[in-house]
RNA sequence: GCGGGCGUGGCGGAACUGGCAGACGCGCUGGACUUAGGAUCCAGUGGGAGCAUUCCCUUGGAGGUUCAAAUCCUCUCGCCCGCACCA
């Protein structure tokens, strides 16, 4: 008998699917698409066990889905622009674009070695012209509808990176690639306006049923929606001036005694020059812009304040309180300014207790001894009844939120605002190996954008490897200059390029046509294929990516280009892949990678021990152990295929027909049944895959429990068919060669997806079990659903039973059909 | 601090709407076949008591609801993740 021979066979396979173009997709109205897609990859060099994994899971589906006659379309590409390729380029002296596609070339392999059914014809590369010719065209399709604009602002800026940053990527005030610490800068760049849309991103997170709550709780919690008003306070001594400050709590408005405005806060220079207080103000504010974001904004973080010397007067009670710098203001925040009440604010609490400003309760608890600004330790932020509150005493505190607004509305002191914790996104980067943003300054007519019969902009590929870095753009002049597309004189390009969050903002679109030359993608095709019915990728992306292509889709959503309003239908965030204990890691030697068990087991080994050691959304575990338990278990079925095949040609002498064949057909029905729901409605490949396991241990006690002569070859044939094709999905290779070992016709995977017959599940007799207050104290064997009376009947004539209840009264009889009898005795 | 998730054998993990806890795999034990096996096949395997038919205990812990709880409720302990002066 041949034994089970996995790099023989696999390669075999690999080479027949691209020479026949198996997995290749097309867009068919009459058929049900759908979009299996994985998260493309960053072209790092090689593949690790999280890529194997998240491809592992997809390609399940994809070739699961294909069995269930769906069109399916399964692309693969590369998020190719980024730093690493710098850095690299730097380190080995190879240019950028070169060590990308040395990566992409080697990694592609892999992923073929993986076996993975992707569409080869829709394979992208972010760092073409061709792809990247239409990031720039959505940048200035983005610019022409006012979404995208210049901005002098302080940002986050990366040392070691040598670039700006968007709030999303910096993580506890650390770059979230290279963990450096982030400081502050003031520069002119590029922003997208994704605040426009934080009220829809929010909103349509309850659309996104299939998306886990976690993700969907995270992006809700950055995007931070906050209702509350907004206030405005005139300037003691300023006639022009007023401060707007924002507030979710109006109904504490009467309890302000200070205000506080961020160092930022383009009122405080005025208030302060020319007065005693001018240096020290001024010197504060310089020291806290020196200041890092997260030394700031840590909790630990002392609030400091100084004050200005200024009154502003309180819209409701006329009250002058006083102004003061502080540094726990944000200028980012609601405006900038905030209104000090400190009896119902911990922040302003501790603050008023530091610098002894005066504490006022405008809001009594109910039920509890009073509070006095004099003796409280802490703030009172719950509800409670307003007091010192002029005409509003005695209202709820909740009640009052409104009505306050309300007052101030009519009054036109002030008004209802949401505010939101999300700010636009910074998209410039000052970096080289990247999208060059498709902007022309001129002098004479300022920032415009490229023609779009110019683009695309194209990326310098000749750089400079001598320094320390690749340099940006700035530093090529060939590139910079150029004529002004309005008045035709010199102009300078912009010289920054594009976030690369960016790129994949919208490649899934570019894959349903991905050679489409008159526009990013085809509305026909787009629309057809779009949105993704399944996507399949890290958590780490959570309020990244996964918040970027959302706003792309629903600005392409907005000019009519596509039908979808959501661009992912489904999402599973898979789990990280550990060892022993840790996440695996060089400095840890607990690496294990694709490669070395694609060697030493076959890539169907790989993928079957990663979908059953753990369901796709957990961590999972990697265990040398299990992983040959499972190429055990594929030898197991290869034998059981082998000794078949060896077997028909004896053929058998009398083929029995009795209780062992039904039971193997039993079964076999149950396996489909099982991994049919596992696979389709729950994503449980772990159970899936056990129940195969059990499967072929039934076919083993068959073939224990009859002799080799009486062997029932039909029902055995049937059986074993079957299981390569449930196995298809799991282990593609292996389910080829049985298939054709079995002698079937074409490829295992155009094969149906067998279905299963109730009917073959019914059994005559099931086993009851008899519990007594609870307890198992029996079983029986009835026939199937056997009468509740009859049922009872024979559980209290057991032997046992009858012993046990000797002596009791009964009190009650719950009987599950099928299942068991509870008979409550006293 | 706020928000979310998770605690089940020696290990990874099963257990659908409350209904036999521990499927499947790993590991371990015994046996068969073998010159040999780290190959393969068969059997056993949560803990404790007993010769035994059997009994008791067991899903982080403590209560509760229920005929019945890993599953529902309350409290509590531990671990993980996200946000963190957001006014």
């Amino acid at each position: 008998m041949k034994t089970y021979n996995a790099p023989e066979i696999e390669e075999k396979w690999q080479k027949l699917w691209e020479e026949q173009d198996s997995y290749r997709s097309k867009a068919d109205s009459s058929k049900t698409k759908y979009y299996v897609l994985e998260m493309f990859p960053y072209p790092s060099g090689k593949l690790h066990m999280g890529h194997m994994r998240v491809y592992s899971i997809g390609d399940v589906l994809a070739r699961y889905l294909r069995m269930r006659d769906y069109n399916v379309i399964h692309p693969m590409g590369w998020d190719a622009f980024g730093l690493p390729a710098e850095n690299a380029a730097i380190e080995n002296n190879v240019n950028p674009a070169e060590w990308t596609a040395r990566n992409i070339d080697h990694m592609k392999k892999q992923q073929i070695r993986l076996g993975v059914s992707y569409d080869w014809h829709r394979e992208i590369n972010t760092s073409s012209p061709d792809y990247y010719r239409w990031s720039q065209w959505l940048f200035i399709l983005m610019y022409k509808r006012g979404l995208a604009y210049k901005k002098k602002s302080d940002v986050n800026w990366c040392e070691t990176c040598a670039t700006v940053l968007a709030n999303e990527q910096v993580e506890k005030g650390l770059c979230w690639r290279c963990s450096s610490g982030v400081e502050t800068r003031e520069l002119e760049q590029w922003f997208l306006r994704i605040t426009n849309y934080a009220e829809r991103l929010l909103n349509d997170l309850e659309q996104l049923t299939g998306w886990p709550e976690r993700v969907k709780l995270m992006q809700k919690n950055w995007i931070g929606r906050s209702e509350g008003s907004e206030i405005t306070f005139q300037v003691k001594d300023f006639p022009r001036e007023e401060i707007r400050t924002f507030t979710t709590r109006p109904d504490t408005l009467f309890g302000v005694t200070y205000m506080v405005l961020a160092p930022e806060h383009p009122l405080v220079r005025p208030l302060v020059t020319d007065t005693d207080r001018e240096e020290e103000v001024l010197d504060f504010v310089a020291r806290t812009r020196r200041e890092s974001e997260i030394d700031r904004t840590s909790e630990e973080a002392p609030k400091i304040g100084h004050f200005t010397g200024r009154y502003a007067v309180n819209p409701v009670n006329g009250e002058e309180v006083p102004i003061l710098v502080g540094n726990y203001v944000l200028m980012a925040y609601g405006t900038g300014a905030v209104m000090g009440v400190p009896a119902h604010d911990h922040r302003d609490f501790e603050f008023a207790k530091k610098y002894d400003l005066p504490i006022r309760v405008v809001i009594q608890p109910e039920d509890q001894e009073e509070l006095t600004g004099e003796t409280m330790q802490e703030a009172w932020v719950d509800e409670g009844y307003m007091v010192n509150s002029g005409s509003f005493n005695g209202t709820n505190s909740r009640e009052g939120i409104k009505k306050v607004t309300q007052y101030l509305e009519e009054q036109g002191l002030g008004q209802f605002r949401v505010t939101y914790r999300i700010r636009d996104w910074l998209i410039s980067r000052q970096r080289y190996w990247g999208t060059p943003i498709p902007i022309i300054n001129c002098d004479k007519c300022g920032p415009l954008p490229v023609p779009e019969s110019d683009l695309p902009v194209k990326l310098p590929l000749e750089v400079e490897l001598s320094g320390n870095r690749v340099p940006s753009l700035s530093h090529y002049p060939d590139f910079v200059q150029t004529k002004c597309p309005q008045c035709g004189g010199d102009a300078a390009r912009e010289t920054d390029t594009m976030d690369t969050f960016i790129c994949s903002s919208w490649y899934f679109l570019r894959f349903t046509s991905p050679n489409c030359d008159y526009a990013p993608f085809d509305p026909d095709d787009a629309g057809y294929w779009m949105p993704v019915d399944q996507y399949i990728g890290g958590i780490e992306h959570a309020v990244l990516h996964l918040l970027y292509a959302r706003f792309f889709t629903k600005v392409l959503y907005d000019t009519g280009m596509i039908k979808a309003n959501e661009p992912f239908n489904r999402l599973l965030a898979q789990g990280m892949v550990y060892k022993d204990g840790a996440k695996m890691s060089k400095s840890k030697g607990n690496v294990v990678t694709p490669d070395e068990i694609v060697e030493r087991f076959g890539a169907d080994t790989g993928r079957l021990f990663i979908l059953f050691a753990s369901p796709p959304e957990k961590d999972l575990d990697w265990s040398d152990q299990g992983v040959e338990g499972c190429h055990r278990f594929l030898r197991r079925v290869w034998r059981l295929v082998a000794d078949y095949v060896e077997e028909i040609d004896a053929g058998a002498v009398t083929p029995a027909e009795g209780d062992h064949e039904a039971e193997l057909q039993r079964s076999l029905h149950a396996a489909i049944k099982k991994v049919s729901v596992d696979i389709e409605e729950r994503f449980n490949f772990n159970t899936a895959i056990s129940a195969i396991m059990e499967l072929v241990n039934a076919i083993y006690a068959y073939r224990q429990a009859v002799k080799t002569e009486n062997y029932n070859h039909g029902i055995l044939r049937e059986v074993l068919e079957k299981t390569v094709i449930l196995l298809a999905p799991f282990a593609p290779h292996l389910a080829e060669e049985g298939w054709e070992l079995l002698g079937g016709e074409g490829s295992v995977h155009r094969q149906c997806w067998p279905t299963y017959d109730p009917k073959m599940l019914e059994v005559d007799q099931v086993e009851v079990v008899i519990q007594i207050n609870g307890k198992v104290r029996g079983r029986i064997t009835v026939p199937t659903d056997c009468p509740e009376d009859q049922l009872i009947e024979a559980a209290r004539s057991g032997d046992r039973i009858g012993e046990l209840l000797e002596d009791k009264e009964i009190v009650k009889v719950i009987t599950v059909p099928n299942k068991l009898v509870n008979i409550v005795a006293r």
